[in-house]
DNA sequence: TAGATTGTTAATCGATTAACAATC
DNA sequence: TAGATTGTTAATCGATTAACAATC
């Protein structure tokens, strides 16, 4: 599809350019060069050149980019427009805050279930959505299809949980336990956020400084 | 303090060592080598050596590393054995998971204040604190002097509130907003989470798949 | 001592930046 | 046409990997 596969530093750019071609859209910007989105976004006009090189050609020499054609295409890329249904597994505190937080349908997602094993939560509501006994999982696989999950489950339960979940036909797990997922198995996409090492490395960048080491 | 300042590529590996460390450790190992550590973490064991040399000199020839030594020495680089006073911005749905999921005191940070405009929230507990009034910010800091902040606000309201808190003694943020901080300005620690562009890079990550980029 | 494994230097690889011809 | 700005090639920089002498 794409030319050559695109790098991984190249990917994780690309939500932050879709971000801010969307500001720049409600903005009114019709047009935008790489030089001055360089600015804005704080990188290199020759990064922001080479990255939209990836796939394609989107400017236009002596004018620049078309902002609402640009970040079409980059959302048409990041797979933005399509559907995909998602589950949450786990519903407990940060499961359900993951839940009502974020906009799925916008990340090309749409948030169809979400089941826990605790009874006292299950049978509530998050959103439009009331929490299933985990018992009904695979049903609700086979007759929903699911094909993305969320895992909020305690990280001694998460490897079971992906397994399982990867042989009722889920082919990409956001992951928020501490399990180390190893993306890329199986044809098998993994994002894993670990929260935990997010906040150890702003302990690090806080101490580092208190230590002279300004960035 | 460090020998040279050490590049963000190894700064974002150490917590993970971190981690499997803890993990060997409870798992009764005394020693391991770089080898036997690479192939539990899916690095090379020339990567590990170098990344543990920018530290110091922690191995021994012919025998590997101690585990808990390791560990302990790394978890001290990162700042783990601080107790950063740190507030929270922000108590509704999400602020809320974060600051009951997370276990501050392993991570460097003490968690000793939330706060909120929203009167419905306002009052209620979490954990052992009581969410107060943005109005008592202010005085708060005054008195409690926290070094730390999560930010868990709209993200319309990010970039004033970070001004204000950077104003009342803030060095470090752990922000969950959309607002893209720019790390290291003023010597202040950021790390920026961006739920909606992992779960956009998960997007991606699963369309590439599908497409055949095997990866 | 012999074997194992580090610390460290050198080689490779990939990503970023600079430069400029192509072209709108 | 002249000016602007891209697409793309070449140069630089940094990070990863390989190799090996030092040494426990």
């Amino acid at each position: 599809m794409s030319k050559n596969s695109i790098s991984n530093s190249v990917i994780r750019r690309l939500p932050r350019y879709y971000r801010f071609l969307g500001e720049l859209e409600n903005n009114g910007y019709v047009r935008i060069s790489s030089r001055e989105l360089s600015e804005k976004m704080g990188l290199t006009a020759s990064q922001i050149r080479q990255d939209f090189n990836c796939f394609g050609e989107f400017g236009q020499q002596g004018y620049g980019y078309n902002v609402s054609d640009l970040r079409a295409e980059i959302g048409h890329i990041l797979g933005l427009d399509e559907h995909t249904p998602m589950i949450l597994l786990g519903a407990g505190n940060l499961g359900k805050a993951i839940a009502s937080h974020i906009d799925f349908q916008s990340k090309g997602f749409d948030l169809i279930g979400a089941f826990d094993t605790n009874a006292d939560i299950i049978g509530k509501e998050i959103g439009d959505l009331t929490v299933r006994d985990i018992d009904e999982l695979e049903q609700f696989c086979r007759e929903n299809k699911p094909v993305a999950a969320i895992l909020c489950v305690p990280t001694g339960a998460a490897e079971k949980m992906a397994d399982l979940l990867i042989g009722l036909g889920i082919k990409a797990f956001w992951n928020f336990t501490h399990y180390d997922m190893r993306a890329g198995r199986h044809g098998i996409a993994v994002e894993n956020v670990h929260l935990g090492d997010s906040l150890t490395t702003l302990s690090y960048g806080l101490n580092s400084m208190e230590h002279g080491e300004e960035e």
